[in-house]
RNA sequence: GCCGGUGUAGCUCAGUUGGCCAGAGCAGCUGAUUUGUAAUCAGCUGGUCGGGGGUUCGAAUCCCUCCACCGGCUCCA
């Protein structure tokens, strides 16, 4: 008999053979025609696959993450079956389930194929679906596996297979077509009801660029059609979000060819706005005790070869430029923390100094590759809101604390309430190729776990991906279309100090060596404002918005009363602008809403001859009338709250 | 950098068997209108059709090349 424990604990007992899908079967006929796989003792596998004796089970539908992969993954293979009937002799590469679908990397050999290609062949998958094939799963061995793709001249199979140990590889089939395959899979293709192939795209086998490029065609599938349809009106939607756009629309900034890819440039609005952010964060960062420093956009190349980044990075870097008598070399700078370093040389520091911190909103510059360049997510100049903390190990925990603390802040504030913390450790298997000795990385390692225990913040710890120089603590976000972008870092530094023979006094009157920490709480101006911008949907903050409110005379008789009110509030440091064109009324409200605005001060006779103001609100409509100083104060407390510094 | 796609007025876009002066809406300008909560009317300005080269009697349209942008890949101190 076989033992089945279901997640709400209650236990059921099957003949021997049994599957999940009987199991299904036993609870409800609705519900096995919805299992998509099986989670058995914290496995997916098919839902087909016999249970063992004792089995913790939980069916997976589409409600389930891994419900979603394992019909993506089937689909990866319905796709393949479709391309090999299209494309006979195509080399397949590799087909997984990503976050949004999944996609097929393939070899086309000596075919084009393009986008105009892709309807036949979602109609091709249509087709397969409605037969609904069956997944088979068959166990084989490694040199069965390796002659059948051997007969099928597939040098990427082969050398996956080459890869794996011999009585682990399994093959799956539906239909006309074997894939070399872990699984699972979906019991049969009928689930997949709606195909969409979203996208063409190159990418190198294994990711490598030295190999060669396949063509990977990316694709969703869904189990209703009217779920793909809401899909794909969500993406639409996520589109209007686009930083690129509403950057456009709201003259925020712009990217002139003349002046050159990636630098972007700057509008009047988005340098207000810009210049805001930077007040907010400069305001936080003074009370947490940073001293502000300047440094200039050039640096002697000596000075990168000294931090070791001109070796790691020069050749594929902006080339130096050179002063015309002496020949000597400067780079654009790439790094605010050398000059960071050089300014803490300034004096000798006592370990009563410590930890100093110094902050500057540095522009930098990076040679990105032009097809990496997108909107301003990646660019080649851009400012981060760089800040060094040089302080001692023992104070590693705190300062990180306090960092935190200032991300949370502003995360808080402009309501980034998805996000996720990663803490990158060194790899245990590779403790060689880290700077600084084991005792520091194992106490600042222990500061930034613990520091991100203390603040509960939602964390993954990925071991292998520190820095050579240091662990850190990165914050993520996601963007309107759902990728992934780093903004904050916390990053531990024994590299630098060393480089730049960094010292204190300590209180035994000898010379340490101090700790540095690299940190930017919104990584760039450029990307921050992008994300944010997506995030809000343009709907800035009332405290961060350029315009906070439109003044709109009913007539052009009203004008300077409205010039007036709008003296009055920018006195309160209201922001704004009258609107003095001679349009009707309704056509002013409609402009200002479009331009975002939230407020809008509708005056005219009544509320002249009664020194009030008609009050809009953007998208909630008529609050009614009100003296302007009852406007001021509730303009006032409003932005007041939004940045109250409660964390 | 690589693969694929796109490039027509400030913006959004029409214009494909190559053929008269390259079009529309919005924006802008001028004038009329003086307006009460999401578009008043009329007239006008504006484009070497991304740049360069070629094919042709003739190119926005076909070919080559360069540039930029878009979707990915790789990379990201």
């Amino acid at each position: 008999m076989v033992k089945v424990t279901l997640p709400d604990g209650s236990i059921r007992e099957y003949a021997d053979g049994s599957t999940a899908l009987d199991v299904a079967k036993s609870i409800s006929e609705g519900l096995a025609r919805n299992v998509l796989a099986a989670n058995v003792n914290g496995e997916v596998v098919d839902a087909t696959r016999a249970l063992p004796l004792e089995a913790q089970l939980s069916l997976l539908t589409w409600n389930d993450a891994e419900g979603k992969s394992t019909m993506w993954h089937s689909s990866a293979h319905l796709m393949a079956e479709a391309l090999e009937f299209y494309y006979p002799g195509i080399k397949l590469a590799i087909g997984p389930p990503v976050a949004n679908g999944f996609y097929y990397d393939v070899d086309f050999m000596d075919y084009e194929i393009r986008e105009d290609d892709l309807p036949k062949i979602e109609a091709k998958m249509k087709e397969l679906a409605k037969s609904k094939l069956e997944f088979v799963r068959k166990e084989v061995s490694k040199a069965d596996a390796l002659s059948y793709f051997e007969e099928k001249n597939d040098p990427y199979k082969l050398e996956l297979i080459n890869e794996l140990e011999d009585g682990s590889i399994t093959f799956y089939t539906q239909g006309n077509f074997t894939d070399l395959c872990r699984g699972p899979h979906i019991p049969n293709s009928g689930f997949i009801k709606a195909v969409k192939l979203t996208s063409i795209a190159g990418a190198y086998w294994r990711g490598d660029e030295n190999n060669k490029q396949l063509t990977r065609i990316y694709g969703i599938t869904f189990p209703k059609q009217a779920e793909l349809t809401e899909y794909l009106e969500k993406v639409e939607e996520a589109k209007k979000r686009d930083h690129r756009k509403l950057g456009k629309e709201l003259e925020l900034f712009t990217f002139s060819q003349k002046v050159g890819q990636g630098l972007p440039l700057w509008l009047p609005k988005g340098a207000a706005l810009r210049e805001r952010l930077e007040n907010f964060l400069k305001r936080a960062q003074r009370k947490s005790g940073y001293d502000q420093v300047i440094s200039p956009h050039i640096g002697n190349k000596e000075l990168y070869v000294c931090s070791g980044h001109y070796e790691k990075y020069g050749a594929d870097s902006f080339q130096p430029i050179k002063t015309p008598d002496e020949n000597e070399e400067f780079l654009l700078k790439p790094m605010n923390c050398p000059h960071h370093c050089e300014i803490y040389k300034s004096k000798p520091r006592s370990y009563k100094d410590l930890p100093v911190r110094f902050a500057e909103f540095g522009t930098v510059y990076r040679y990105e590759q032009s097809g990496e360049l997108h909107g301003l997510t990646r660019v080649r100049g851009f400012t981060q809101d760089d800040a060094h903390i040089f302080c001692t190990p023992d104070q590693v925990k705190e300062e990180f604390i306090k960092v935190i603390d200032l991300v949370l802040y502003i995360f808080k504030t402009l309501k980034f309430d998805q996000f996720k913390a990663q803490v990158s450790l060194r790899d245990p298997e590779n403790p060689g190729k880290y700077i600084g000795s084991d005792e520091n990385w194992k106490k600042a390692e222990q500061a930034i776990l613990d520091a991100v225990e203390e603040k509960d913040l939602p964390a993954v710890v990925e071991y292998g991906e520190a820095a050579f120089y240091g662990p850190k603590l990165d914050f993520m976000v996601q963007d309107a279309l759902g990728r992934e972008w780093q903004l904050g870092t916390i990053q531990v530094d024994y590299n630098l100090p060393e480089r730049f023979e960094l010292e204190f006094t300590g209180s035994d009157n000898q010379k340490h060596r101090p700790v540095m920490i690299h940190r930017a709480p919104f990584g760039s101006m450029e990307r921050f404002v992008a994300v944010l911008l997506e995030h809000c949907a343009g709907d800035f903050p009332l405290w961060l918005t350029s315009e906070q409110i439109a003044i709109l005379p009913i007539s052009d008789k009203y004008n300077s009363y409205a010039q007036k009110v709008l003296d009055l509030l920018n006195n309160s440091d209201i922001r704004g602008f009258v609107d003095d064109r001679s349009e009707k009324i309704g056509k002013k409200i409609r402009d200002a809403e479009l331009k975002k605005i939230p407020f809008m001060l509708i005056v005219g006779e009544k509320e002249a001859e009664q020194q009030e103001v008609s009050v809009r609100r953007r998208q909630h409509g008529d609050l009614g009338a009100m003296s302007i100083e009852d406007f001021a104060k509730l303009v006032n407390e409003a932005v007041e709250s939004e940045l109250a510094m409660n964390v």
